[in-house]
DNA sequence: TTGTACGCGTTATCAC
DNA sequence: GTGATAACGCGTACAA
């Protein structure tokens, strides 16, 4: 910028002035600065406007695993909205570990992000010292915790499965297995709570032993699902709380030897898009992705623009029971592919 | 940084060699400069480092689609590896638009990315002329751009396709549609080259009307996929140059009251980690997605430090065609789930 | 071993 | 309308 305006013979207020429109400049010394613009090739620092402005206008945004396709549709949305308003997103992954999603904020933050949103793995000492002390706009979505109260984008996770529990309980099954996720999340928590919910109002008792856990992942929702098929008395119905686990529980059925719908119902959390097409066409929650995604943005959008009142908002959506036919009534048998 | 040395009453000189360990301090000093630190809270400022440094630690990674599992994956990947050598990822999508591109890659190159990872969506001047004049350690995955020569991580797609090819061949068919992706691409154009290749070696004449543009997206493979099933003569077996277009291939085979593979066998490229636990099971062409991701953080961290020749380095690692039940022999009919 | 002073590229505040 | 100059927070010669 020195270097333009040596070039054009004006000073570098002249030349910060009329890049950035922030005060009136003559037509003339407007064309010259132009031209050595032109010559030099000159392109301005963001680094050392960032320094001097205190902003960078780039988000932080964390998620548990990129990998899972619920993150990922929503954060593609967010990446997508904040590009269009000018911020740049920085993506970390926590891997549903608490000390490695710790370290990420950390990195994140030391970044000057002007934001943050995350989806927590979990609620440690350390995260909330770290949200408070940086003191940034931050949204937490997908997933709440207590101790954090900033705005946030959730979903009703508890009526969801309750809906969803109540359709295979209509269905008559008694015995529904459920593999959850990690009850250190909130959604862990809450869907575990609309299953629970939803046996209590039907008058059924809930037996714990049809509850594991399997902290979100396919795999310990394999060796979880292989418990429940393999115990005495059998689930007629297994539900699980996301759409990795329902990988797991899928793979223990086939391998041992049994088939969805016939031998086991089967519905899950998150919707896929392929769901149907390939057999079994799956009975999902479907969440709205676009909605969290664009909302969550909005969110940070508003307080990076003061737009925002003082009191953290907190929007909840609603899922959508997909029926399809993973799940059966009870004691019926249909004509299977391969005897 | 200046408080803390008034704290400790030393200079911001030795706070600074004590911090970065650039020149030795004594004990007694490195004893009240810590203290100092822990009282007023000191962190160090990253974006007045970056701008005496003249380094971010930050790359840019930009690929065509983070809704694709491939791409999602590989992100995954390297997010991982360069986080644990202290590197930020900036993502950006292209959504396979050439003028989307050029605008994220400005804005990672305005934020002063220390390198780039880019799957590029074409290659157009812009393109070219920014990735050039950025000076940056650069990173081509998945795709090609001649007129770009960086460091680049590719598959051996030619091949990878022809395999698949010569495999449908000798099941016996012999009117094979292809979905192809964008021939703006490498990735477009060296699949399809697999196809005829392996057509020609089979002496067989490679009918235009069987291949197909879908662009990589769903809807577009939908569309084509309808189109190639309800002309006159319709092929036995379809091949998708993607993971994306395939559902869009399934929905097609749906819609029009087909079944896969009893009445039209399916292949694709990218596997997925449902595929054999869902209906079909798709016979895929499976992408070494780790070994992608690791390879190209490595490339870039490899002449971020400097420890790279000077040319251009180039891995092209190899597919692996994985057979399930996609594909039958032509004219063989087996059991169907229902009639 | 420690302290001083300067420069990195911008922008904002003031004089003119 | 324009120009000089002081920050922003850090790293680092160079001198002591």
């Amino acid at each position: 910028m020195l270097d333009v305006a040596k070039a054009a013979h004006v000073s570098v207020a002249t030349v910060s002035a009329m890049i950035n429109g922030s005060a009136p400049v003559s037509p003339e010394l407007r064309n010259r600065i132009e031209q050595a613009i032109g010559l030099i090739g000159y392109k301005r620092n963001a680094i050392a406007r960032s320094l001097k402005l205190g902003t960078t206008r780039t988000v932080g945004l964390m998620v548990a695993d990129i990998t899972n396709p619920f993150f990922t549709d929503v954060v593609a949305v967010i990446q997508d909205v904040l590009h269009r308003a000018g911020y740049a997103v920085m993506l970390c992954c926590n891997d549903e570990d608490v000390a490695l999603q710790d370290e990420q904020i950390a990195l994140l933050i030391d970044r000057s992000v002007d934001g943050l949103i995350i989806a927590p793995a979990g609620d440690d000492e350390t995260l909330k010292r770290m949200i408070a002390s940086a003191n940034l706009p931050t949204v937490l979505i997908d997933r709440l915790c207590d101790g954090i109260d900033t705005d946030a984008v959730v979903l009703d996770n508890r009526r969801a499965v309750q809906d969803a529990t109540i359709y295979m309980l209509g269905l008559g099954h008694r015995r529904i297995g459920y593999i959850s996720g990690s009850l250190d999340t909130s959604t862990g928590r809450e869907r575990l709570a609309g299953y629970r919910a939803a046996l209590e109002a039907a008058g059924l008792p809930c037996e714990e032993d049809l509850i594991r856990i399997g902290n979100f992942r396919e795999k310990d929702a394999y060796t979880a699902a292989l418990q429940l098929l393999t115990s005495p008395e059998r689930p007629t119905a297994i539900f699980s709380a996301n759409n990795l686990m329902v990988i797991g529980v899928m793979k223990a059925i086939r391998d041992i030897g049994l088939h969805c719908p016939d031998d086991v119902s089967v519905a899950s959390f998150d919707d896929f898009p392929w769901a149907d097409v390939f057999q079994p066409h799956l009975t999902t929650i479907a969440q709205p992705v676009q909605a969290i995604g664009e909302q969550a943005a909005q969110l940070v959008l508003d307080r990076l623009s003061g737009a925002s009142p003082e009191a953290p908002r907190r929007l909840v959506l609603q899922g959508r029971l997909v029926i399809r036919d993973s799940c059966r009534p009870v004691g019926s048998l249909a004509p299977r592919a391969i005897a």
